[in-house]
DNA sequence: ATCAACTGCTTATACGTATAAGCAGCCCTC
DNA sequence: GAGGGCTGCTTATACGTATAAGCAGTTGAT
C-alpha cells in the first residue's frame, strides 16, 4: 500500500542504489559477455535491484532493440482438445527456452486488416495463425512492422506465407482404409454443420474418398434426423470421437448394432474413446516433436534462413471394438 | 520482400509524408477531442498513415503513457473445457470494448517471483490469475511495477489480493440435495487424482457434505479397482460429467445399473452428459454476465475506487435420468 | 484601433532501455 | 620510462510516442 503512488522502479533507480551508473546496470542485468564487470559491482547491482523489486521494462526494451521477443499466437475459431493444449504447451516450453515470450491472443473472431494492426503493435518476432484470418494486405501490414516470421496454420499450403500444414485428408484415408480392410463397402462420414469445424470436417470427407456424405450437427436431435440415411450403411467415419459418440448413442437407442451392423471409426483419440461401449476405434494424431521442430523452422525465418515447415502430425490408427 | 530491409513506418515518417509534424499525427491518430486539428490536415494524416501501412508501436506508447492497456490472463494449470472457453471469449470481448488487449499468458506451470516478473515486464494494467500462483512476494513486485488490478480466481478468497470465488462447495451441495431427496442415503463423491483437478474436487467434495470419498484417476483400470468401494452405495457424486462417464461405463461392465441400483449425479452440464445412457443429471454452472461484471470490476480497481468482486457463476440443477 | 481570446498548428521533451564510444588507471613490454 | 593495450567503468545517445508549451495568424469585443 506504501508504494501505491510510487512509479516502478527503474534501472536509473537501481544504479543510483549501487552507486554505478544506468550503464553497468542495463550490462550485469543482461549478463553481456563483453561487458568488463568486477564480481563486486555485480553482486551490488544484483543486491540493488533485488532491494527494489526491479523488473525491466519490455515496451522500452522492444522500443530500444526493435524487437519485443514476443511470438504470437491469435487463438483459432476451433475449439481445440487435449491435442492442441498440448502442442501448445510444448510450443511454450521450446520458445520460452530460446528466450522468447509465447502468447496466445484472446479474440478468436479476429482476422483481416484489424487484426493483423492489433497484432503488429506488439512488434512480435513471430506469429502463428489460422491462414483464415490473413489476407494478402495483412501480412503486407505484418511484414511492413517487421514481424520476420509470418507463419500460417492450415489444411493446405498457403500462397501467402509459409504453412504449417495440419493435413486432415490422411486421417479420413486412414479411416477409410480400416473400413475397407474389414470388409466394409457401403461408407458414410459425418461431417459436422458447425462453423469452424466444418472446413476440416471436409477436409478429412475429402481424404475418405467415395462414401455419402451426411451433414450432422452436434445434437441429439440431428443425429435423430439423419438416423435413415444409414439405413443402406455398414461403415461411418464420424469427423471425431465426440461425433462418433453422439452417433452410437442414437444408433443404440435405435437399436442398431456397433459393430455388427454398421461399424465406427472416430479420430483424435479423446479419453472418451476408450470408456464408450463398444470401445471406439479411432484415429489417433501424434504431435510429440512437433513443437521442437516447429521452434526451429521459427528461428530459421526469425534469421532470414530459408527452411521448409515441419509437418504437424503423423496419424495411426487404433483399432478397438467399434470396427 | 521489397521492404525487408526497411523499418516499420513511424509517426514521424507519417508526419514527412503528410506534410505536418509528428505531433499532428499524434494528435489525429489519438482522435484527441482537445485537439484543433482541421478536417483537411486529418484527411492527409489518415491517409498518408493508411499509403505507409502505419501501425503504431505499443512498447512505445505503453513507454510514454505509463501503461500498457494489457489485461493479463495466465492460463491455468486446470484443463478448461467449453465453460471456462467461453468466459474467457467473453472477457475479451469486454475488454476490447473497453480499449484493453486481453492476452491470455502461455506458460501453465509458470508460479512464484519468476513468473510474476515475467507478466510484470508487460507493464499490464490488470492481470487476472489464479491465487495458486501467486504468493505475498510476487503480489507486491507486481504491485511496484505498476500492476493497477491484481486480481486472483480460487474456490476460496485470498488474503493476498481481491478473489473472484469460483465457489466449489455449492456444486457439491447441489448434487447432495438432489440425491437425498431422491431417497439416496448411502452416498459417494468421485475426487479426481489428477494434480489440477483434485483440489476442486476436494472442494466440491467439501459442500457435498458426509458421504465416502473415493479417489479416481482418469482411467478405466482406476475405476476398476474402485469399484468394490461400491458395493454399499446407492448414490454417487462424480467430481464431473467426463468422470461420471467413466464411471458408468464401468458400471455398466460390472452389470450394475444406473439409476437402479446407483444414482449418479455429474457436474458442469458438459455435451456428452446428453449423449450417455443413462442421460445425466448433472449441476450446470451458468456464466452468463460475469465478463462484464468482472470487467466492471476490474476497471473499478484500475480508477483506485473500492469495489467488491462479482460471483463468478450461479449453479442449478438439471435432472435427467441417471438419478 | 487595441488587445484578448481563439485556432491550428509546431517545437521540445521525457518515458526506460541498450549499447557505442570514451576515458582514466593500471600492467606489460621493450 | 614511454607507450600500447587492457580493465572497468561512465557519458551520451537513440529508439517511437504522447503531450505540455509555445507561437503565428485570425477573429471578436470594446
Amino acid at each position: 500500500m506504501e508504494t501505491m503512488t510510487a512509479r516502478p522502479p527503474t534501472s536509473s533507480d537501481v544504479a543510483r542504489l549501487a552507486g554505478v551508473s544506468q550503464a553497468t546496470v542495463s550490462y550485469v542485468l543482461n549478463n553481456r559477455a563483453d561487458s568488463r564487470v568486477t564480481e563486486e559491482t555485480r553482486a551490488k547491482v544484483l543486491s540493488a535491484a533485488e532491494k527494489l523489486g526491479y523488473v525491466r521494462h519490455a515496451g522500452a526494451r522492444s522500443l530500444k532493440t526493435g524487437n519485443s521477443g514476443l511470438v504470437l499466437l491469435p487463438l483459432s475459431d476451433v475449439p481445440f482438445g487435449p491435442l492442441a493444449t498440448r502442442f501448445i504447451e510444448d510450443l511454450d516450453h521450446e520458445l520460452t527456452a530460446l528466450g522468447y515470450t509465447m502468447i496466445t491472443y484472446g479474440a478468436r473472431q479476429a482476422r483481416g486488416m484489424a487484426a493483423a494492426r492489433a497484432w503488429a503493435e506488439l512488434r512480435p518476432a513471430a506469429i502463428i495463425v489460422d491462414t483464415v484470418k490473413l489476407t494478402s494486405a495483412s501480412v503486407g501490414l505484418l511484414r511492413k512492422a517487421g514481424v520476420k516470421a509470418v507463419v500460417g496454420i492450415s489444411p493446405k499450403p498457403s500462397t501467402l506465407v509459409p504453412t504449417l500444414v495440419a493435413d486432415q485428408t490422411e486421417i479420413g484415408a486412414l479411416a477409410a482404409r480400416h473400413l475397407r480392410s474389414q470388409g466394409r463397402r457401403k461408407l458414410a462420414v459425418i461431417v459436422p454443420r458447425e462453423d469452424g469445424l466444418r472446413d476440416i470436417g471436409l477436409d478429412r470427407r475429402e481424404g475418405f474418398g467415395a462414401g455419402l456424405q451426411i451433414d450432422l450437427a452436434f445434437d441429439p436431435a440431428s443425429a435423430q434426423e439423419v438416423l435413415p440415411l444409414l439405413r443402406d450403411i455398414d461403415g461411418v467415419f464420424a469427423y471425431n470421437d465426440e461425433y462418433a459418440m453422439l452417433l452410437m448413442s442414437t444408433l443404440a437407442d435405435a437399436g442398431i448394432r456397433v459393430p455388427d451392423d454398421i461399424a465406427i471409426v472416430g479420430a483424435d483419440d479423446l479419453p472418451l474413446a476408450r470408456l464408450l461401449r463398444p470401445q471406439l476405434t479411432t484415429v489417433a494424431l501424434d504431435i510429440s516433436g512437433t513443437a521442437a521442430a516447429v521452434v526451429t523452422f521459427l528461428a530459421s525465418l526469425i534469421d532470414g534462413t530459408p527452411a521448409t515447415p515441419p509437418r504437424l502430425w503423423t496419424t495411426h490408427l487404433i483399432e478397438r471394438s467399434s470396427t
